[in-house]
DNA sequence: TTTAGCACTCTCATCATGAGAGTGCTAATT
DNA sequence: AATTAGCACTCTCATGATGAGAGTGCTAAA
């Protein structure tokens, strides 16, 4: 399928009115719109070949054109050109990070909140997560009775808490004592390593090796970290939406997580860092997406975390914009991911 | 206002018939579904009183009648027994508990998904959070360079961590060290014992201690502690939503975090763990929950930690049922996080 | 190849209509 | 004195008819 220039044109003009208006595009109002050098009657003309190729449809025998998925992807693809944001809005989102705490978590809610307002739309962020756990450090703290609180912090950074109940009750000392042990012999280790070097371990040891492994295990299992959400709301006031029903179908598969993993998973296996993935209209696939788009990109180091952000809105999107949000926030979160690097 | 026996029984059954079907409930109706032993016109008679009282509206003239807010109030004050969950759901609901990981946030994150499909209404809990944070153990873990990772454990069990960059690299040896000192010198301190003790620690431990103090006061001055939501879909399949501008509003309310602080906190401020809070159609002071009810418990320990759990979903909502699933999982939570306390 | 002109199609807002549900009132009944 | 049957009245809502408006596709002229 060869478009002529002219004939780009217009696609592009569709769907730009399109996004704007929310309405089916006619010759006549894209005419007057654009002060075109050209007639309706040549407009039509174009549209109906446009409409042949499956790029744009009727909803009915007399009414405009709307873009079909196809249409959109092909904008997507061949049409947009690599439009940087205005750098007025990124300082304005570099500045959010820089003066916020030194904290992942609050990174991730900000990433997702920032993410949410500038494209209207709703957002997801997973956290950095590893595909392969390294132990980096223990700790336990006694809590009372036999329960003790186990912290885990993993290479790459990532944290686990857990109460755990041991056979007896233990002093802190102990603890702390067992603890550093651990943390010296196992920094580094992976989950075979740290099996093997279990024997060395007196009783209390190797209870604590046990759930440690257990732990290091369920974490090396999951796809993905914690997920953040954010701007749910504004998918309900998209005009597209008039029913609630069709909404929540959309918001349904980012609220269940097993859904959203599902989604991400099968999404983000072929896509590395500083790649994005455009879905539209859920791609054949995902059927509760077929009125969204939803963009995501990988952040992290490639090497030892990687964690996905998006958004999720209406298939009329303005996608330029959004995708430059998309990849620009996900390269500030690779920055300060990779800075705060636990090595 | 004093309402005879039948009155009540008629109020009673038109909400209940109101909750079922969503629709104003007509005399006649009301007759024929309940076999009563009365005519319709008798029903009519006795629904324009509650009528007078304002317990009862007609959308117009023609209608049947559609329970106010008042009437709800007067349902949940005086006419619902104290109805105790069936055993078989208490069980259902525990299992789920004692089954999972012993961990506060999957037990919150348990306790969200629970309320939310019980009730099938949008739930919200609250990390417990102390209104005093006490000290109890601290941990720095060398991530890179002069960034070190340090975990705070405060009494009762709330964890927070952060990254913080020192001035100069310091050894992993030597940061144990430290946290160490602290952790054992402040062990049960408040934020004043420890700014008094400050002048006992070297350089390194001052500059610890500064951080270490401004957290505190971070976390004294929230409110609550990390929110968790879940079911929000379930709020945009009611049918009072069909528009899913107005169910926009009730569920900005939640997503917005300082907006739901706010509801929070004049709230619970006058509520004990143990008691539980209706909120009727936003009650004339919360707006955007016109069309809703909350209903709101708290729950950990009156000494130490607490937290709030609640639901929302459409002010016809199956009152007793819901109040005494929020009540029976605030019960649950106050066991578990009684259960693993840090002392 | 482009464009003016025109007949044609389809939607959508508006209005009229009538069935249906429910009420309130009055007079009869218990 | 309380309850009930009966009936006129009111209001909504689904249905269908109507016409303006927007947009198209086709044809013939430029």
């Amino acid at each position: 399928m060869r478009l002529t220039d002219r004939q780009k044109l217009i696609l592009t003009l569709v769907i730009h009115e399109h996004i704007q208006t929310a309405q089916p595009v006619g010759s006549k109002t894209l005419v007057l719109k654009y002060n075109l050098a050209m007639s309706s009657a040549t407009i039509r003309n174009e549209m109906s070949v446009l409409t042949e190729y499956n790029l744009l449809r009727q909803p009915h025998t007399s009414a405009g054109r709307v873009p079909t998925e196809e249409g959109y992807r092909f904008f997507v693809g061949n049409l947009t050109q690599k439009s940087t944001l205005p750098t007025a809005t990124r300082r304005t989102i570099s500045h959010q990070f820089y003066q916020s705490r030194q904290d992942v978590e609050q990174w991730l809610k900000l990433a997702a909140s920032v993410l949410a307002n500038q494209s209207q739309a709703a957002s997801l962020v997973t956290a950095p997560h590893a595909d392969k756990t390294i132990f980096k450090h223990l700790e336990l703290v006694a809590a009372r009775g036999r329960q003790v609180l186990m912290v885990l912090v993993l290479m790459g950074g990532e944290i686990r808490q857990q109460f755990i109940t041991l056979a007896e009750a233990v002093s802190q000392e102990r603890l702390s004592e067992v603890a550093n042990r651990i943390s010296h012999q196992c920094t580094r280790c992976d989950i075979d390593d740290i099996s093997r070097l279990r024997p060395q371990f007196d009783a209390l040891g190797q209870d604590i090796i046990d759930i440690l492994v257990a732990e290091m295990t369920l974490i090396e299992e999951s796809v993905t970290g914690e997920i953040y959400l954010d701007g749910m709301t504004y998918v309900l006031s998209e005009p597209e939406f008039p029913e609630s029903d069709e909404a929540r179908q959309a918001l349904h598969i980012l609220e269940e997580s097993s859904l959203l993993e599902n989604l991400l998973a099968s999404t983000m296996m072929n896509t590395d860092v500083g790649g994005i993935q455009v879905l539209i209209g859920g791609e054949g696939t995902w059927d509760e997406l077929r009125q969204c788009s939803v963009i995501l990109a990988r952040y992290g180091d490639p090497q030892s975390l990687t964690g996905s952000i998006g958004v999720l809105g209406p298939i009329r999107m303005p996608y330029d914009r959004t995708i430059s949000t998309v990849q620009f926030v996900a390269n500030v979160l690779s920055d300060l991911v990779s800075e705060s690097l636990v090595v």
